[in-house]
RNA sequence: AGCGGGGUGGGGUAGCCAGGUUUAACCCGCUGGGCUCAUAACCCAGAGAUCGGUAGUUCAAAUCUACUCCCCGCUACCA
């Protein structure tokens, strides 16, 4: 059978072993779900896929720590972290988990592939050993004090207090996470990528893709003149994908190497429950990785690296990358209790004030989010409720009121009707332009614009003043309401389907056509339902 | 230290890449007025920045160049 779908889009993956909170929300999955509900309702043909990121050593000391098998903790988290995404209105086509037996072969693929074709090789290396435990001590399973501002209890390779990354071997006092024994240097064998041979390749690839953003690109490119160092992609863990050679008994991927593989895992298990071609879809689509900029490195150099590597597969066309988020002002951090779960989020406030807000302040750039508590209510009090939700509500109440909640018949439109008609398909063309380019808050900033036009029209109209001559205005409000839940719907999806309801409409309003928007569907006669505030006030 | 990003009215931002379509735009706040359909919401008018600093390029610079000051982020086995 042959291949339908014309865009992938994926988001980073979510670590298995915390909370969602507004970072991740931010940077990352809320622009991929704007992008893709926008891009549904154009009517193109595409898809959202991630998954949870179950491997890497914290997982399993975590998992330790609460005498979980790791399988079982990663699968916790995916199901909770589901929850999450779906309360948040973020939908995804197929939402799987790096643990799966789908990435699992792919990943060793990978390696084997890579392996044959010479860009892995084999180096010892020294590292810890704990004697006691009879482990190696990869990164995060020793801590010691800090030899920048002497701080104890800090992990081996960065200082939380201070936030100096810690060389290795430099650390002060070090000991076993899991027997608090002081572990010794060993000797162990470990598998190498060589990035370094990918130098060229990349640069020029980094070079000639006109959709990456610049200032990523210029960041990123810097790394390369630097020279690139070959990439240690073997673990000694229990926990991972094991290295698929015989002599390599005990050692895994390193996480780093595994989970961007699960974007494609994840698409070819996808597109096989649809009997579908997954190589080919997946070579013949269009590619977006949505990330934060803390994982740029990875895709901007690793994943791609790997890809030409191997082969098969083709890289992104787009890694729309989004900048970290603060609050008030200060980094998150989960350690200082200095951040906000969407959990905690939802318990206060619906899901669309966080998506209205935050779509609203967060750039296409990797340039930082600020969240701010009174300017989110601000925010959502003028711009969402005094704006937006103003203009819908007095157009529905006055038919309500004075119609009989029934749109009244239009007559000759004047001077001001047909200009308002041409704002309206300015705005249904311009968003769709800013959302196409993913430069959503500007798109939701054109919507506010038109709504405050419609505000405008509406007082010049004064349709409360002689309710007869009143109806064609009334007829075309009506009508625009409707265009406002379809422009709305990428941005505040609930709320969208809410009004489409109240406009007593066929149908959902996420399966609308874009296009429609700028047209007047409603007809005179239809009957709406009764008017309800649509957004209360934060 | 190096690299990347940024400094625009009281606060938050857009514009800068492709210099003049702007008397520097938008939101909040502020001042005054109007309306009363609407969740004291809406509409109109107004005050307020010469675009971090200096020096250049140009007929013309917030937009280009150099230097400089300040802020933020990153620096590879932290996901």
């Amino acid at each position: 059978m042959s291949y339908s779908s014309k865009i992938i889009v994926t988001t980073a993956l979510i670590y298995a072993n915390g909370e969602i909170h507004l970072g991740h929300v931010t940077s990352t999955y809320l622009p991929a779900d704007i992008f893709v509900r926008f891009c549904k309702l154009r009517g193109d043909d595409i898809i959202h896929l991630s998954a949870t990121d179950d491997f890497g050593t914290p997982i399993l000391i975590e998992a330790n720590r609460k005498g979980m098998n790791p399988q079982k903790f990663v699968d916790y988290w995916n199901q909770r972290d589901r929850e999450d995404f779906s309360n948040l209105g973020i939908h995804f086509d197929m939402f799987d988990k790096t643990s799966s037996k789908e990435n699992r072969e792919l990943t060793q693929y990978f390696f084997t592939k890579l392996h044959e074709k010479g860009y892995i090789y084999k180096r010892p290396i020294w590292q810890l050993y704990c004697e006691n435990c009879k482990k190696f001590l990869p990164d995060r399973y020793v801590k010691g004090t800090c030899p920048y501002c002497q701080s104890a209890d800090q992990y081996s390779d960065s200082c939380e207090n201070c936030g100096r990354i810690i060389p290795p071997g430099e650390i002060l006092d070090p000991h076993c996470v899991i027997c608090g024994s002081e572990p010794v240097q060993k000797e162990s064998e470990h598998y190498f990528f060589k990035l370094s041979q990918f130098s060229d390749r990349l640069k020029k690839w980094l070079t000639e893709n006109k959709n990456l953003q610049t200032d990523v690109k210029n960041y990123v490119l810097g790394w390369v003149k630097e020279g690139l160092k070959d990439w240690d992609i073997s673990r000694d863990l229990p926990w991972g994908i094991p290295v698929p050679l015989k002599e390599a008994e005990g050692k895994v991927l390193y996480v780093w190497f595994n989970n961007h593989i699960g974007y494609i895992s994840t698409a070819k298990k996808y597109f096989a429950e649809r009997q579908i071609d997954g190589n080919q879809a997946w070579n013949s689509a269009t590619i977006y990785h949505f990330i934060g900029k803390d994982i740029a490195y990875h895709h901007y150099l690793y994943l791609p690296a790997m890809r030409m590597g191997v082969g098969d597969f083709k890289l992104p066309d787009f890694i729309p990358t989004r900048g970290y988020f603060t609050l008030e002002g200060r980094k998150f951090s989960k350690s200082r209790e200095w951040f906000i779960s969407v959990r905690e989020f939802l318990d206060k406030f619906p899901p669309d004030y966080l998506r209205f807000y935050l779509a609203g302040i967060t750039p296409y750039s990797q340039a930082d989010v600020n969240f701010n508590w009174s300017e989110f209510r601000k925010r959502i009090n003028t711009e969402l409720i005094a704006n937006i939700g103003n203009f819908i509500h007095r157009v529905l109440t006055f038919i309500w009121n004075n119609y009989d909640g029934m749109v009244p018949e239009t007559e000759t439109l004047d001077q001001l009707d047909r200009t308002l008609l041409d704002e309206l398909r300015n705005a249904v063309k311009e968003v769709a332009q800013e959302i196409d380019r993913l430069e959503l808050s500007k798109g939701l900033r054109r919507i506010t614009k038109f709504t405050t036009f419609c505000n405008q029209y509406f007082q010049r109209k004064t349709p409360w003043k002689d309710k007869d001559r009143a109806k064609t205005a009334l007829y075309l409000c009506a009508n625009i309401v409707r265009s406002l839940a379809i422009l709305l719907e990428p941005y505040i999806p609930f709320s969208a389907e809410k009004l489409w309801e109240q406009l007593n409409l066929q149908g959902v309003v996420h399966k609308q056509a874009w296009n429609t928007a700028s047209e007047l569907k409603i007809p005179t006669g239809h009957k709406i339902n009764e008017p309800r505030i649509l957004f209360e006030k934060a």
